[in-house]
DNA sequence: GCCGTTTTCGGCCCGACTGTTTTCAGTCG
């Protein structure tokens, strides 16, 4: 039991696929596939469990999905009961083939079905051994150059590493962008796509230039060291595979297309479909080349976004927003109008320079790289104005986490730290050969909290006591270890922490490590109620490898109205730059400002806390 | 199969690249 939106969306994707391979020319069946397939798309997209939904509402809540018709939702319904999709059964006892093909990219239902029919193959594996037979290239139309560009595209879907965290290959990307941006006649090269979402995860890298000379632009492109192999070029697109795995794509465009080519390829999908719907209403047409009056044949945008929007009836929505949750139906302009006498989100939302601290800072003391000091040092270098320091405390045996009397000694000697940092030549000693930029003259007031990361236990209470953590100028607490309870226990151990009126944040409230391990299961809109009764902060740790809470969550806790913290959790001052991929969660999760105690100055956000 | 400020029928986003199709279908984003 238990289904995700994921394995829901996959599928209504198989049965998509299917369709498509068994279709016979009516146009009928060809719109049916499509539709199963929106509405996979649809549901991928989702911020809410559609599991959840059915439960709560029953197939009602299901139908209230745009694109969840009857058919569909009754299928849902069975996906959920009953673990299977007769549906599904019945066309899969026609096409017996495994539903790994709709990770195969480049070979679709199509071709499939023309080698399915003369040649014997259920999975990737198959179809592998028989483009190696030579087997594939005697089928009326195909080759021997498609049944190489078969196993090509195979090799491809085994190498590619499904997605990677935005933070492990930021460095790489925008040094590839740097690249482009300085081949001579490109006037401007920018990272689209899902990277420019700030997607917690960026599974192909996508790279728009504007020049002239798009011939020039691909060439260097394609000839970088990085590229391992050109999957495709044409006069304004190339594809390749790079290095580390990645597919990459770039698009060149003369300038006056920039701002239309920029709203096409930063996506997402589902965004520029309905812009171009909307286009559509209004006999206009849009495109990566412009936006089009359809009556006179001319363009009429495309340099800007901005413009193209406008045209549109829409306000500039900012890419982080642009998943196809609603941010359209904002941006309207009579809509913008509206709410932007006050509350308008999109003109409101949480900035990437508007972090004034940073509430989670690790030091030498456990298991963080360096002294309380030279992560002050480095955190006003950064530009911030305070940080709270949280090292682990003693349950956490591996990090050499804190006791009681470590603990309070830390404390006092924060506050010692904060009386001498005022003073003129407290910190000449160790700012002698790290000084990187003049803004130590910050320093004189900055602020250094004391505060922990402490430890829930497995019963959900914390393993220091209440009286000690009330020395501490804020609190922040998580959970560590016995990630496998179930749900019901997990969210207890968070809701008896945020009942605890000792602690201010929970940080990094579902575990989860990208890639590596999902996280332990927490009821998040139970635990955002809590929150809010309580006024506990709920932590988006910025640890790209973190990300969590994630996107969706922070979007039902800003509505919910339960504040946020973002923070870096720094273990070494480097990571400061960390909160940038914190910030972009926030954004899209739709926080403002407002949103984010961090972004308010030390003694305000010291006042808006549970007990401030 | 889904949808509706042209609302229960008749539409359904748009264009680049590939292969071998001399005018287009398949696939992708």
């Amino acid at each position: 039991m238990n289904k995700t939106n994921a394995e829901i969306a996959r599928m209504l994707r198989m049965i998509s696929y299917l369709l498509d391979m068994s279709e016979t020319k009516s146009k009928k069946t060809n719109f049916k596939n499509r539709a199963y397939n929106t509405a996979a798309e649809k549901i991928d997209n989702l911020s809410i469990s559609m599991e959840d939904l059915y439960k709560s509402e029953g197939i009602k809540g299901l139908l209230s999905i745009p694109s969840i018709g009857k058919a569909i939702a009754s299928k849902i319904e069975e996906f959920i009961n009953t673990n299977e999709i007769q549906y599904y059964n019945q066309l899969r006892s026609e096409l017996p083939l495994d539903i790994e093909f709709l990770e195969l990219k480049g070979i679709g239902p199509k071709t499939l079905k023309s080698i399915y029919d003369k040649v014997v193959i259920k999975n990737i594996e198959d179809l592998e051994k028989a483009a190696i037979e030579g087997k594939i290239r005697d089928i009326p139309g195909f080759s021997q150059k498609k049944e190489e560009s078969i196993l090509k595209k195979i090799k491809n879907y085994k190498d590619c590493r499904n997605r990677f965290p935005i933070g492990e290959i930021y460095p790489f990307v925008k040094q590839i962008e740097r690249y482009l941006s300085e081949i001579k006649g490109v006037k401007k090269a920018i990272t689209v796509g899902s990277f420019l979402r700030m997607k917690d995860t960026i599974r192909d890298i996508d790279y728009l230039v504007a020049s002239n000379d798009p011939q020039k632009v691909i060439e260097t492109f394609v000839n970088m060291s990085e590229v391992k192999q050109v999957l495709g070029k044409g006069s304004s697109k190339a594809f390749v595979k790079l290095n580390n795995g990645m597919n990459s794509d770039l698009l060149v465009v003369p300038d006056e297309s920039y701002g239309a080519a920029l709203l096409y390829f930063t996506g997402n999908k589902q965004h520029g479909i309905n812009l171009r719907k909307i286009a559509s209403s209004k006999n206009l047409k849009l495109n990566e080349w412009g936006l089009y009056d359809k009556s006179k044949g001319i363009k009429i945008a495309g340099e800007t976004e901005e413009e193209i929007y406008a045209k549109l009836g829409l306000e500039w929505i900012p890419p982080e927003m642009r998943e196809n949750k609603g941010e359209i139906e904002l941006s309207k302009t009579e809509t913008y109008k509206i709410y932007n006498s006050g509350e308008n989100k999109i003109s409101q939302l949480i900035g990437y320079e508007d972090l004034k601290g940073d509430l989670q800072v690790h030091t030498n003391n456990t298991d963080g790289k360096m002294s309380i000091e030279q992560m002050v040092l480095y955190a006003a270098d950064f530009g911030l104005e305070y940080i709270a320091i949280t090292d682990h405390t003693k349950s956490l045996k591996i990090a050499r986490g804190l006791d009681e009397a470590q603990l309070l000694n830390q404390a006092n000697k924060i506050s010692q730290l904060n009386d001498n940092i005022k003073t003129d030549n407290f910190f000449t000693d160790l700012i002698k050969g790290e000084v990187r930029n003049n803004n130590y003259k910050n320093l004189k007031n900055f602020r250094i909290l004391s505060s922990a990361e402490v430890n829930i236990l497995k019963d959900g209470s914390l393993d220091i006591s209440n009286n000690i953590l009330d020395k501490l100028d804020i609190v922040g607490a998580a959970i560590h270890s016995s990630f496998s309870l179930p749900i019901e226990t997990q969210t207890k151990r968070l809701v008896d922490t945020a009942l605890n009126p000792s602690v201010d944040i929970i940080f990094h409230p579902t575990g989860r490590i990208i890639n590596k391990r999902d996280g332990y299961p927490v009821n998040i809109p139970k635990l955002v109620e809590v929150a809010k009764d309580t006024k506990t902060i709920l932590e988006v740790d910025a640890a790209y490898e973190r990300l969590d809470l994630k996107d969706d969550h922070i979007k039902i806790a800003i509505d919910n109205g339960v504040k946020i913290a973002i923070d870096s959790d720094a273990h070494h001052p480097l990571q400061y730059v960390f909160l940038k991929f914190g910030i972009g969660q926030a954004r899209r999760g739709w926080a403002t400002k407002k949103d984010v105690i961090n972004a308010l100055p030390v003694q305000e956000m010291l006042n808006n806390l549970k007990q401030g």
